[in-house]
DNA sequence: TTGAAAGCGGTACCAA
DNA sequence: TTGGTACCGCTTTCAA
């Protein structure tokens, strides 16, 4: 039925190590040999075993990916990492099984890990005190972090640099005369949780901003369109409205859109809005398309595995990498708006120190009041 | 260092075969010997090694799920497929890998296919006629589609019910009245490729319309928010413009929803818009929200996992499951606009017979332009 | 440079 | 009911 090394090696004339030898160069074949043993096995369409492969060497060449379960299913932007994880795994000759498994199970991964079938894990959604990891490196299973623990130790580590990132951000508003810049983060529980993205980024925010003497206003939004709407409404209602937002949750972010939409306020000329850690792809769906530092979604999953493959080589981690996000202009920043002067009366408004600036305050309306209002 | 069935039977007091029967129940255990072998085991904390087992028992308890790479990532519906695969496949004691391959790479999939990791393969996005199906078939490797080719033969499959689903929309817009339903496809290639959701909507779409004495309107837009953009102004420009539109193309749908919001045009009150094959997660995150038929995507990836089980497990492929898609009002959907008395003079329109009404034509313009034309 | 044989860690069949 | 053992298909010494 199936085609095996011994098949081969009788058709070719040697002996099974002999076929083994030339697949693997692990010693010396002679180039006439080696021609045999190669014409035999296109001829029987000889393919290697790939468990039989993977016992005999102890390297099953498969690597594991876990994630959290549960959690809203994946962002566009771990989607991203995923397949990139996956095509680049292949390139290196690796096949990549996905491990979905709640944050806190430990016990599960574990067990999975001790079935031997990966040769090393690939973990996202790295928590700053992370049980999953914790387990892992217990077990001895080589793992490398997509994110940090607040004590990688030497473990192989890629991740977004947030600190550049929000600095990056930050700086791009100001440079805008932008004074009023407030950032919308993850949820607040993600806190609580030591999620790193959420943790990190909250820290380079504040500090970012304290470093140029701006006042940080930061929001930790739910992940959903309704809390996007809340988080910006609730922004706006403050007595000194900011003038920019940097959000950083994607899912928040529509809301936003939305919100703005609701609330017929101009982007960029009335507020200037720029999505962080986030993708092009994400950005242009909403209305109007937002300015975007893009998360290398892609970049990570190769650099992922390449620093697990590395550690498997040669069984000392690689230097952790921190990747930038690039910017992506879509129009939705812009100048600061400029305090009007006394004599426009039309739309009155309150400038105030520090380029913040009190927008008049309009209720939000559903998108079909919104229409309804002037097109009947 | 690690603990093997052999380690477990010496701590027992038993034989091998007889530690390997107590975890298979191939063959009878007396209950006090399993008792000393499962202690045995956790104080070992054994776990079987699934490559050794893989290869003595020719399963390897693992499947594979090809999916075409190069295309713009997963949409949120595949992804949610993806995802709950991986979970089935883990609640059935599978892993899931992932095989990252063009839908043209016949080769490169039956190489990897011949490597025997995979008990099975999970086929996404299948065309009518498809290589890789084909390819598979021919080498004997158990094959589940989601989707369908045209001759399926005795394969598994598990597919969204195009022709349901197309029959709701029509009839969902009918019942309000709506006589003018257009519907905006996935790209013109795609009918080319042979891709199958894009050619069987099509056709049911036709025939949904027909049936009911309706005129098709079809468009394939580009999968893109500038496709969607176009689609929407095309559909708009022509003589008798449509009062309800059907979107089943994930990413022109965010175009369609900003063209309607450029031209400000009231959604449901002056167009209808419904979104099919889609998500709530993705129709959610439009301004408007859109109402939509949702696409079974976890239960499509539960039904896959199963359907291919069982063929592994029985060797006859089970009938072939056509899920329908489930209809999740947003408000986007509303009673067919009634021609305007003549005497309403504010907005000339010119009502047509057939449901059909002329709206106004509106130039699209951009989100800034709009805003800031009425802000400033 | 090549061949022979001992595992890798299990499953499955056989005899007891 | 249990123990012994022949593989599964390949990698890896070790001699020749």
């Amino acid at each position: 039925m199936v085609v095996t090394m011994q098949d081969v090696a009788r058709r070719a004339g040697v002996a099974l190590s002999t076929v083994s030898a030339t697949l693997t160069s692990a010693r010396p074949v002679s180039a006439a040999t080696r021609a045999r043993v190669v014409a035999a096995m296109d001829e029987l369409g000889y393919t290697r075993n790939a468990l039989a492969r993977g016992l005999a060497s102890r390297r099953s060449r498969v690597l594991a990916l876990t994630y959290p379960v549960g959690t809203s299913g994946l962002s566009r932007t771990s989607a991203e990492f995923v397949l990139s994880a996956a095509q680049v795994a292949q390139e290196r000759g690796y096949q990549l099984v996905l491990w979905p498994f709640g944050v806190a199970d430990e016990a599960g991964i574990v067990e999975v890990a001790g079935q031997g079938l990966a040769d090393g894990v690939l973990v996202m959604e790295v928590h700053l005190d992370d049980v999953r990891v914790r387990g892992l490196r217990a077990a001895g299973v080589p793992v490398a972090l997509i994110g940090r623990t607040a004590d990688d130790g030497p473990l192989p580590t890629v991740d977004v640099d947030f600190e550049a990132t929000l600095r990056d951000a930050v700086a791009h508003l100001a440079a805008l005369g932008h004074r009023g810049i407030a950032f919308v983060n993850h949820a607040a529980h993600r806190v609580a949780e030591g999620h790193g993205p959420t943790v990190r980024a909250a820290a380079a925010y504040e500090r970012a901003m304290t470093d140029r003497g701006l006042a940080p206003v930061q929001v930790f939004a739910d992940e959903s369109v309704a809390g996007g709407r809340a988080a910006l409404a609730g922004l706006l209602a403050a007595d000194e409205a900011p003038t920019a937002v940097i959000t950083m949750n994607e899912d928040a972010t529509f809301g936003v859109a939305a919100e703005l939409a609701a609330r017929r306020i101009a982007v960029p000329r009335e507020l200037s809005v720029l999505a962080v850690v986030s993708s092009p792809a994400v950005s242009g769906q909403t209305v109007p398309p937002l300015t975007t530092l893009h998360a290398p979604g892609a970049q990570l999953g190769r650099a992922g595995v390449d620093a697990l493959l590395a550690l498997l080589d040669t069984g000392t981690p690689p230097p952790p990498a921190l990747l930038p996000c690039r910017l992506v202009d879509c129009g939705s920043t812009g100048p600061v708006p400029a305090p009007e002067p006394a004599l426009a009366g039309a739309h009155p408004q309150t400038p105030t120190r520090d380029g913040h600036r009190r927008p008049r305050r309009r209720p939000a309306r559903t998108h079909t009041e919104e229409l309804d209002e002037e097109d009947v």
